[in-house]
DNA sequence: CATGAATGAGGCTTCATTCAT
DNA sequence: GATGAATGAAGCCTCATTCAT
């Protein structure tokens, strides 16, 4: 129905809107009203979509968790050759996706907020647990399919070594945001060198 | 004076609620009343040693990261040994601090978040960023020490390393706190040893 | 014309979902929307038909007030005998008409509040002034008949007695509304008996 | 505590601005803020004397039933003579207590209508219900009374008598609240009349 | 005619801050 | 200095009404 794509269509307007405001203004500077001006509709229209501001920020928050593992599985599965090279590109591909996702990344702050208090905390807490948990998933199971290759070392423990390296990226990334001069894509690279020399069987030759 | 003492330690009890009750109900969560009742004086009296709440939580803030600073400093002074051993020592003590800072490790999140929007964010921004960069300079240059006792490769890129391993410590809290099944202890443990393999000049012996 | 009936039964339905509803919820408990669905209509259909929620609440009060006159004038049209025997039957079958209107009696409650405030006040207040008045007739004609007949005492008063006993059976509805323990039926015969013999001119037979 | 009285005055001043801005306009109709205006404070403090509109509007009810409840206690007690002279005597004084209540009666109409609807019905219904009881309480031993005396027919039920009357005394305030042209001082008069001789097992000398 | 999505005025309530005691 | 009662700006949300389809 011609119908149902255009509510589709609104709500996604007022939930892109949503994502700009709370990311420029985070979740108690921002007002309802400015996400309504922001997405072009009234005021109560964002209620005709949304329960309540805070439905409208979770709903922002799975929308991002949503787009962000659409974008990693995307490139892992563009990925190929050996696990080294697989887990450098990985990496690569993660801190080349800053630029386009800076102006967004306070959200992740936001998110983080909420979930450590408010109301909200559950709800955020356990999607959050559940995104590392997905992830270290999809990390370890490259890394053990390299050692399972004979290309890593079989003492290398891959999920504590993936747990670690999602915290990385995560952090090399907040270390962006706080400071413009530090450059995560070169830190990624030469720590990525050094980690997986660390994990190889054999010298790397890269 | 002991007038001044008693101001101090009054400001110090009221800091301290503070910094419980930020914990517990995150920064809009909280109601300065709280405090108040938390710090046991009246309302009014936070205001005579404070201006206004964002100042309370700034205040917060600064003493946090004292508190954190001092604490590393500690650590790593009390460091002996290879540099190997020292940086796999440094890491077991910050993983073995989260016992102690879990019940506050939320305020973490609020600074994040206090730090990507609200009117606070460039003291917040500021901080921040002067607080990585003297914890990768302190990480960096006990890489750098390994380098020169050619304990680990001349190769080897500090800043690079020392960036993605503080991140690291970081990311491997924020997943223990959301998991509470998560086992960051041994997850730093097993990173650290791939890690410093990678960054050896010779197989380890240890 | 079949077209001008159709509308009209449709209005009739709006009119009676909107009583049911008002009844249930209250004036300002109630959303338009409710009444929508509960006509089976949607809710702008509700505007075709009345001008606003105001004008549909005094509609609903008319329809109300003409539904319980014509009630009345039934029952008093049915009625015969001695003016005694009718006025104690006339107090019955008020009374029993109790059970039919019960779910619809907090609608009175509502027409008396919106006599009182509100804009609405003069409406209400008209149409109650001029509908107690009418009723109070009717019985003060009742009572005179018995006069005249000499079966009342000749200085009875017909008007203030009509005045008084019209709130009288008012009033024990009411009370059978707070209190579903309340014998209405009972407090209404046993003190209809006593009235009577208070109005008669000599001792009764009945 | 002088700080005691203080509060508990400025509570009271607000409880009257708050019975007289309901009565004026009704519950819905009242804003919170105008009952703050009329109670000369700012918004807020009616919020610290009272939860919500809600409470405040319930402890308007309270206040007006205890108000009530010890009008009539005083006008009974200070009754003496047979129980017709009492009874007609307490009619008397409640039909003319009616002016300095008038401003005030169509509160009275908006706690039915509470009691009718809204989320605060159980709370209004029950305390009607008390209300009604206590007070047909009264008026029956009053009735019992002339019983015992042999004032009046030992038939008479006082129960039914009692609950028909308050009823009455309600319902003919409430004619003339509607109809300003309505004599119910007069109505209350005469009818008292002719339910007394109706009660008395003797011709009535009065 | 019928509909229900869109609207925004309006109201209750919260809470940081002030200030008289 | 310490207090907490008083304040009113500010914001979330509701819902009667409109109007394009």
């Amino acid at each position: 129905m011609v119908y149902e794509a255009r509510r589709k269509e609104k709500k996604e307007r007022i939930l892109e809107a949503a994502a700009q405001v709370f990311a420029m203004r985070g979740y108690s500077g921002t007002l309802v009203a400015d996400i309504a001006v922001q997405a072009g509709v009234g005021k109560g229209t964002v209620y005709e979509y949304f329960d309540s501001k805070e439905d409208l920020f979770f709903a922002v928050f799975e929308w991002f968790v949503q787009a962000t593992e659409a974008k990693a599985k995307i490139s892992i599965s563009a990925l190929g050759g050996s696990a080294s090279h697989r887990l450098s590109a990985l990496s690569d591909s993660l801190m080349q996706s800053w630029d386009e996702m800076k102006d967004m990344y306070s959200l992740v702050m936001e998110f983080w907020s909420a979930s450590a208090s408010s109301q909200m905390r559950e709800r955020f807490k356990l999607a959050f647990k559940q995104g590392y948990k997905d992830f270290r998933q999809i990390v370890s199971s490259l890394i053990r399919d390299g050692i399972e290759r004979g290309e890593f070392r079989p003492e290398v423990d891959a999920e504590s070594v993936a747990a670690a390296l999602v915290g990385t990226w995560d952090a090399l990334l907040l270390q962006a945001w706080f400071d413009e001069d530090f450059d995560h894509l070169r830190a990624a690279k030469r720590f990525m060198e050094a980690l997986i020399s660390g994990l190889a069987s054999k010298p790397q030759l890269d």
